[in-house]
DNA sequence: AATAATACGTCAGTGTTGTTGACATTCCAA
DNA sequence: TTGGAATGTCAACAACACTGACGTATTATT
């Protein structure tokens, strides 16, 4: 690469050496991210999508299955096994829409919501690490470069939840 | 970000809401940086394993097939898998260790090179925009909260990756 | 009222990727 | 040289994602 002398020095981040950089800080991070949370999964004979699910019902509470559709991109017949199993556990319960009564809005029980506390207090813990470490700018800039790589359409959904109240 | 009123100023990135908007860009960026590669592949059927194989491979010729193991963080048959298929389709060479013959040099041909630059240049074209758009010191912040990130052991072999030359 | 479209669930079949178990080969050290 | 450790391979199985097809209930359209 050797970008030229002058000139690119303000562009010195964006050679290939730097992406590839990136790239497996990414894939190593990411590993760390799930590790904690997949650990937990397992003893409980459940995994990823488990979780998956069981988060963004707990964001949002009687959110359709449609919906839920959309922001995990798995298909229905994926997402429906796992529901299945969460629901047969006790963990979520799915009511009929009120307004809508093809609609199925789905809520976390009290146990639903005890597995998604610990789930998340171990994935928040590690991140929490990771952000102390890093300090307040690199978190700023962390989130600008994720948002940056993320598809229009789950953008979408990000910004809807990221503004949502807790 | 408009943080709050004063007092704890310094430490409002690290509240669990902040935390929480963490994680769900994490998951959803992760998706995007996946989804170019997948693509590719899945025309080849290839998945992401084959993808992660032929990348380190091709980041460190002559590698053995138990450091890749320690790498990618799969058991060995599961690499195993992988690596014959692109072996049989003609990507990858194993030769036997010249010091060591229980030992499998690994390799990519005229042909697992040009695949693996056909995934990458694919995966650094979106962080190149993404990168772009954030900015220098955004990238640097991301790249110091992904690094604090990982497992140690993980963080070993990135640092190794990471000083290496091309 | 009849028809189309939507939301959800399910059954069957397939593919990738992970796992454990068993085994062959090679190296090394007692 | 013999036994154990390390390296890698083969086989069988489980988890989980996908496609495709279909059924049912409800809502929207004509």
């Amino acid at each position: 690469m050797a970008d030229g002398p002058e000139g690119g020095q303000a562009l010195l981040f964006l050679t290939d050496d730097q992406l590839r950089k990136g790239i497996e800080a990414m894939f190593f991070a990411y590993r760390g991210f799930t590790a904690d949370p997949d650990r937990i999964l397992a003893d409980l004979a459940y995994g990823r999508a488990h979780h998956r699910a069981i988060h963004f019902i707990g964001r949002s509470p009687g959110t359709t299955v449609n919906n839920l559709l959309s922001i995990l991109g798995v298909t229905k017949q994926s997402l429906n096994r796992v529901l299945r199993t969460l629901i047969e556990d006790g963990l979520v319960i799915s009511e009929v829409g009120k307004t809508d009564k093809r609609e199925r809005n789905l809520y976390l029980t009290e146990q639903g919501r005890a597995l998604e506390q610990r789930l998340s207090d171990a994935q928040r813990d590690r991140m929490r690490a990771a952000y102390r470490a890093a300090g307040p700018e690199a978190v700023a800039g962390f989130r600008q470069v994720l948002e940056a790589m993320m598809d229009e359409d789950l953008h979408r959904h990000y910004r809807a939840m990221k503004d949502a109240k807790v």
